[in-house]
RNA sequence: GGGCGCUUAGCUCAGUCUGGCAGAGCGCUUCCCUUACAAGGAAGAAGUCACAGGUUCAAAUCCUGUAGCGCCCA
């Protein structure tokens, strides 16, 4: 035998990976013959590398595109990677500092050029690495957020939005990074586990016309000078009498209005809140319930301004003025108490310094009636999430739906087209470019003699995410001048060809943490544009973590190189590695483990393969066993096929996985080529060696979309294929009635053949050794059955008899008796505990069925079907203990 | 603080919507280097369905409550 005994996926992987794209299996174009299937890749970040993550949601996506291209559909799978602005500027900074160059010393066009040369270094890493995962992706189509054409489609959205009323500015708490001097995401604002020790200071304010005073507790004494209110809980009897009358800040003596509300905690300090609405975002909320006025009084740079009112603490550092004035209250003994605490405080991730709490004027989408359509679409499913659990959530965010702020303060980006005219707030204009600014700058300001220089456009560019919701739009152009309409805001059909053939995509699979960000958010933007949803269903896949349940994660060093995986143990076994912990919506406990059962099962069809592919076929007859061996798969084929459709239409992808496994490994090779298997160096007769050949072919089939490259390697060894005739595009099998009572015939006889193995084992006897078995019943039920039952259980002869051999092992199935004829003398004492033990259980058994049959109000309520089981079950067990009781007698 | 979800074999999870014999994979135990594969074969053991009530002829499944765990939002 020519064929190693052990597959490797190294030589073959890349072999076939090369050969697809040579033959352009991925390319995807507009075909009426044929109808579209295509999935939109949730794009990866240009700053990352492949992670377990990418490895499981780019593997689904790899099953769900592969599987409708052999269905026959058009299957378009687009690729592509995101901007993604904030952690590509961060990088490209920290590469440029190592450089020696400060982002503050370049123009902003010197900084982008710098940027787009580290993206086209490093952008691409990802796309290269899904490679080797089999990812069949049309390549050709590759987008990226920020190419012209993608550019300008958000571009166009934005002004689009702002016409409509949707897109507004306005002020925002943002996190002000005071040493960078630009404002951070959350996600970029660092807290200490263990929080960080801070002082909490107890201060006196002094009640209007009154000698009471009360007394607040606050860890930010500098920020006082921006208090504009004094919040106590509606429900703190301590304070009620104070609730409404005004009280004192000191230093600057301003007269705020002591309010109730419930945010305030009571159990915390003296439960009594100064509100500084300017530096905090809780305290802004509060503000704007309460219509508080705004002080803001520390400047980008962290220095108090004149605002503070202060002529000492003006222009000098927020932490020194934290150390002074705790001084000057102790002097004026307003100071009542200070305590060590522990607290949250932020920090940012590039300078550690702390978090400033900052307002200042961002740009926002309306959210609330833009995204009525989209709450609709997805509660009454016309996009259907699985798993469905996540509709709850969806329903909750969007009927809490905020108003979402798309501006950032960086460079790296879609740069906002807002032009400002003026020093005013509302002295500007949103236009696609320069030229159509001025003309609306001229006519908004009154000033035909405005001219180009004299419009500055916005310094800040778009949230990542307010270009990447229009993915599914933009990667089909559907914002090009041919089928946008600016006047309407709507993209039309019948002006884009790929649009109107491809759109809306079929399926979106992605991670539930970006549900919000982005998937929510594609849904509105479809609708919107297009009136259209952008996907039928939406596959959230659970979070890759190691076997501790902990998140992978770079930092802790528990996530293993994909690509090292692969190398170990081939794509195909870590696709199904991964597959097989996996089902929809839940976290995945990587374990290597799984991979190594992925390389097994590899090896296993391998094995099974050559062993077809080793015998010696000649025309000879064909054995009688062979026959119902081949119709048996047949129909346990067909069965099996159903339940796989049936996963897949539920997006069960571990099940799905799970059933070709079984078949594979366990109808297929343990028992239907045992079944079929001549003896040692004999052939094999033609018929079943054709049928053979052609149930691998099927498996390869139904294999492919979980392990392509294996499945296309003995595709095109087991025999000579013609040009074109890949696995990759072989049609998918049909679903076809089929052959039901032989999967009962067959069952009942694997449940003989288990019986008689299972004596063998517990009596010693090997399985080499032949047996005699009797069976009490008529022969003409077993017609069928008898060559394979002599086959498969090694058997010397079978008689119908209803005598019962003295030295025998005893088993009833369906109320038929088999005796298999002792090898040598059975142990009576071993025997007759043995027979006892079965015996008891069985009464038991029987017991609680009559306690049901007996109870009047089963009989009468319960039902037919319900009834027929217990009855069968009933008699059975009655057969049963007849058996054995005579069999004990016997002993 | 608000919302959502989970708890079933040693482990990871199906099963709960729609009540009717408690399942799978892995692991474990025993035997077998048998002629495709020891990365293998055959067989087997293994459960208080988190807990407490209730509805029902019948509850892992429906209802109420309790406990523990997790996630999201603030």
């Amino acid at each position: 035998m020519a064929l190693s005994t052990k597959y490797n996926p190294a030589q073959i992987e890349d072999k076939w990976y090369q050969y697809w794209m040579d033959k352009g299996h991925f390319k995807a174009k507009v075909n009426p013959n044929k109808k579209p299937f295509s999935i939109v890749i949730p794009p990866p970040n240009v700053t990352g590398v492949l992670h377990m993550g990418h490895m499981l949601n780019n593997n689904i996506q790899d099953i769900l595109i592969r599987k409708a291209r052999m269905q026959g559909f058009e299957a378009c799978w687009i690729p592509g990677t995101d901007h993604a602005s904030i952690a590509t500027e961060a990088k490209v900074v920290k590469m440029l500092r190592e450089k020696g160059i400060k982002k503050s010393d370049l123009s902003r066009d010197k900084f982008m050029e710098h940027a787009w040369k580290w993206k086209e270094k490093y952008g691409g890493i990802i796309l290269e690495q899904l490679k080797k995962l089999g990812a069949s992706c049309d390549w050709d189509r590759t987008a990226f957020t920020m190419d012209k054409d993608y550019y300008s489609s958000v571009i166009k959205a934005f002004v689009d939005l702002f016409n409509k009323g949707y897109v507004y500015r306005s002020l925002r708490m943002v996190n002000w990074d005071v040493e960078a001097q630009t404002a951070v995401s959350n996600e970029e604002v660092i807290y200490k586990e263990e929080g960080e020790i801070s002082k909490l200071y107890s201060v006196k304010y002094q009640i209007e016309n009154s000698s009471e005073y009360i007394i607040i507790a606050t860890q930010r004494p500098e920020t006082i000078m921006g208090d504009t209110g004094i919040a106590v809980n509606p429900n703190d009897d301590r304070y009620q009498h104070l609730i409404g009358k005004t009280a004192i800040i000191p230093f600057v003596n301003r007269l705020v209005p002591i309010i109730s509300d419930e945010y305030v905690a009571m159990d915390f300090g003296t439960g009594c809140l100064k509100v500084t609405p300017a530096h905090d975002t809780n305290d802004y909320e509060i503000g704007l319930r309460h219509g508080l006025e705004i002080i803001d009084t520390i400047g980008l740079d962290g220095k108090l301004t004149s605002a503070c009112e202060v002529e000492k603490y003006t222009d000098m550092d927020r932490f020194e003025v934290r150390k002074q004035i705790v001084e000057d209250m102790k002097v004026m003994k307003i100071l009542v108490n200070e305590e060590n605490f522990i607290t949250r405080i932020g920090r940012s991730e590039r300078t550690d310094t702390v978090i400033e709490p900052k307002l200042s004027l961002q740009w926002f989408i309306k959210m609330k009636s833009i995204s009525k359509t989209a709450h609709e679409a997805v509660m009454n499913d016309e996009i259907q999430l699985f798993p469905s659990k996540f509709k709850n959530t969806y329903n909750h965010w969007m009927e809490n739906v905020r108003d979402w702020c798309i501006s950032r303060q960086l460079w790296w980006g879609q740069r906002i087209p807002a032009y400002y005219f003026g020093k005013g707030d509302d002295d500007f204009v949103v236009a696609l470019n320069e030229q159509e600014a001025l003309t609306l700058a001229q006519k908004k300001s009154n000033n035909p003699n405005l001219k180009p220089s004299d419009l500055h456009q916005d310094e800040d560019v778009l949230d990542t995410w307010a270009s990447s919701w229009l993915f599914p739009l933009a990667v089909f152009n559907g914002f090009s001048d041919k089928s946008f309409n600016k006047k309407i805001g709507k993209i039309l059909t019948k002006k884009n060809e790929e649009l109107d053939y491809f759109y809306p995509t079929d399926t979106l699979v992605t991670a539930p943490e970006i549900l919000f960000f982005w998937v929510a958010r594609m849904i509105i933007a479809g609708y919107e544009y297009t009136g259209k949803k952008p996907f039928k269903n939406v596959y959230l896949t659970g979070i890759v973590r190691d076997k501790q349940r902990r998140k992978m994660s770079k930092s802790l060093g528990n996530s293993p190189n994909p690509l090292d995986l692969i190398k170990k143990y081939g794509a195909d076994g870590v696709r199904t590695g991964m597959l097989f912990s996996s089902p929809a919506g839940n976290d995945l406990l990587f374990d290597e483990k799984l991979v190594e059962q992925g390389q097994k099962f590899s090896n296993k069809i391998w094995n099974a393969f050559r062993l077809i592919q080793g015998w010696n076929v000649e025309k000879i007859k064909q054995p009688s066993e062979n026959k119902i061996a081949i119709l048996w798969f047949k129909a346990n084929f067909q069965k099996a096929l159903l339940e796989l459709e049936d996963n897949f239409a539920k997006f069960r992808m571990s099940d799905a996985l799970m059933t070709v496994y079984k078949l594979i490994w366990n109808d297929f090779c343990s028992w239907y080529l045992e079944w079929i298997k001549p003896n040692y160096e004999a052939p094999i007769d033609t018929i079943t060696h054709q049928q053979t050949v052609y149930f691998l072919e099927e498996l390869m089939k139904v294999l492919h979309p979980f392990m392509p490259f294996i499945s296309e390697e003995i595709w095109h060894t087991v025999q000579k294929r013609a040009a074109g005739d890949d696995l990759i595009v072989a049609q998918w099998p049909d679903t076809q009635k089929f052959d039901e009572p032989i999967l009962a015939d067959v069952s009942f006889l694997f449940e003989i053949i288990t019986q008689i193995r299972n004596i063998r084992n517990k009596n010693q006897i090997s399985p080499k050794i032949k047996l005699t078995l009797n069976i009490n019943s008529k022969a003409s039920h077993f017609t069928n059955l008898i060559a394979s039952l002599i086959k498969m259980a090694n058997l010397e002869k079978i008689s119908f008899t209803e005598e019962k051999p003295v030295q025998s092992h005893a088993f009833v199935i369906h109320s038929k008796e088999f005796f298999v004829v002792s090898t040598r003398t059975i142990d009576a004492d071993v025997e007759r505990e043995k027979l006892q033990k079965e015996l008891d259980y069985t009464r038991g058994f029987l017991e609680n069925v009559l306690k049901k049959m007996n109870n009047e109000r089963f009989v009468k309520n319960a039902p037919p079907a319900v009834l027929e089981i217990e009855k069968k079950k009933q008699n059975d067990a009655e057969a049963k203990i007849e058996l054995l009781l005579e069999n004990l007698k016997n002993i």
